[in-house]
DNA sequence: GAATAATGCAATATATATGTTACGATTTAT
DNA sequence: ATAAATCGTAACATATATATTGCATTATTC
């Protein structure tokens, strides 16, 4: 499950720490994102694009692998 | 969680019962997350726009309330 | 290079997304 | 009007997202 999370946050300058607290989650949440190891759930990718002012597609989207 | 699921899969003439054996996913789940009582995950997102040839940002994006 | 901050990661616990089954309601077709 | 298809929803079971705690590793700063 890649994503930009680690991008987007050093790009508004926070840490996984600040991140995490701005959402409302906990750092190790962010961290196992941020490794592709966790599959959000959709509210949880919102407060994310909202926290680094970005949106979905930027973040989280990723084209379909086959035909 | 408002979303424009619904919307998405009638333009692409698909009933719940065929997008979610599209998906490999349940029509119940289908059900609940056009009903808005579901926080999907990134996952079942993505195959849901793949399946309905749109994105995130068109089927799922939602701005933020209180800047 | 030592101190501190930031991050990775593992084990266990809890919350919740999703599956299963079933039935009633609503829509569509005959 | 009836039959069939589609959809809404409830109860319970299971899978997994997230929390909690703790410690090791890597980066930063002095």
């Amino acid at each position: 499950m890649e994503n930009k999370v680690k991008i987007a946050r050093i790009q508004v300058d926070l840490t996984q720490q600040q991140l995490a607290e701005r959402i409302g989650v906990t750092r190790q949440t962010i961290s196992l994102i941020e490794k592709g190891k966790y599959n959000p759930t959709l509210k949880l990718c919102l407060d994310i694009c909202y926290a680094v002012n970005k949106t979905l597609d930027e973040v989280f989207w990723i084209e379909r692998k086959s035909d």
